[in-house]
DNA sequence: CGATTTTGACCGGCGC
DNA sequence: GCGCCGGTCAAAATCG
């Protein structure tokens, strides 16, 4: 070992080190942002569930379910499309009173007779959020293709599902969606990231006001993780990476 | 030329 | 009862 060769690892593994930080910070502030964006969400989310329409929250007879699901999408691209991994045949544009943007109509055409619409709109608050509202359940399969596609082939992530109710029964049921909970924000290369927790503690020492941030953080998993819709889709998520992952042999 | 999207018209529910 | 608004229909337009 000598004392040059020891400098160089030095050497390397700070401008390693340094690297690492500006990565922190980065994600630390997109974290911040992305947090901040998802209780603007929550708040007129629940602005709107209570000021309208009160007498719809009786469930009707077989218990017609919603869910919305945000998906974070390039400002740049107008479109209203959403993969998740079904099919979806527009049948009608409006705009709405409370948003400037259009909200699109879809059904779903997968299998004849599914009884399955969504609504797509931007989100009046970020117009790089689309709002997809689903709304029934699904009488057919999800195509499992199609749904590997959307992940790999789309620019755009669902970062989380403000389920009122969640219409499919995450796991066991073969009905359910592509709920896509992408926790790593758009436009991150992914084998950048490290487990969140670790993430987090370089990021909030790496800064002054470290334990403010460390804090803000900490409360916003603690919300997160005592959401039963955010478990809940969470392990969607997760077991549709399984299914991706092991893909079971379709019958011929 | 068939499939799909667009868009204006229409309908029904709700609040005043 | 009337007007507003969201949701749906269906003819026209567009696309592949």
């Amino acid at each position: 070992m000598s004392p040059d060769y020891d400098k160089e690892k030095v050497e390397a593994l700070e401008a390693e080190l340094e690297c690492l930080q500006k990565e922190n910070e980065a994600l630390g502030l997109m974290f911040e942002t992305m947090s901040r964006k998802y209780i603007m969400l929550h708040q007129a989310y629940l602005r709107q569930k209570s000021n309208k329409r009160q007498r719809l929250e009786v469930p009707a007879a077989g218990g017609s379910k919603a869910s919305q699901v945000f998906v974070k999408t390039d400002p740049r691209d107008q479109s209203l499309i959403v993969q998740d991994g079904f099919q979806w045949r527009k049948y009608g544009q409006k705009v709405t009173k409370d948003n400037p943007s259009p909200r699109a109509y879809f059904k779903c055409f997968m299998a004849p007779g599914c009884p399955v619409k969504k609504k797509v709109q931007r989100c009046v608050e970020d117009k790089s959020i689309i709002v997809a509202t689903y709304e029934g359940q699904h009488n057919h399969d999800v195509d499992s293709t199609a749904a590997g596609k959307s992940l790999s082939a789309s620019c755009s992530s669902a970062i989380f599902s403000g389920t009122r109710s969640i219409p499919f029964p995450p796991l066991d049921n073969p009905f359910r969606p592509t709920i896509t909970l992408d926790l790593t924000l758009s436009g991150s290369d992914l084998q950048n990231h490290r487990n969140l927790p670790s993430l987090m503690h370089d990021y909030s020492t790496s800064n002054d006001d470290g334990n403010n941030k460390k804090k803000k953080i900490e409360d916003y998993v603690a919300f997160l993780t005592k959401d039963p819709n955010f478990t809940l889709a969470l392990a969607a998520a997760v077991a549709r990476s399984i299914k991706t992952e092991h893909p079971k042999p379709s019958p011929p």
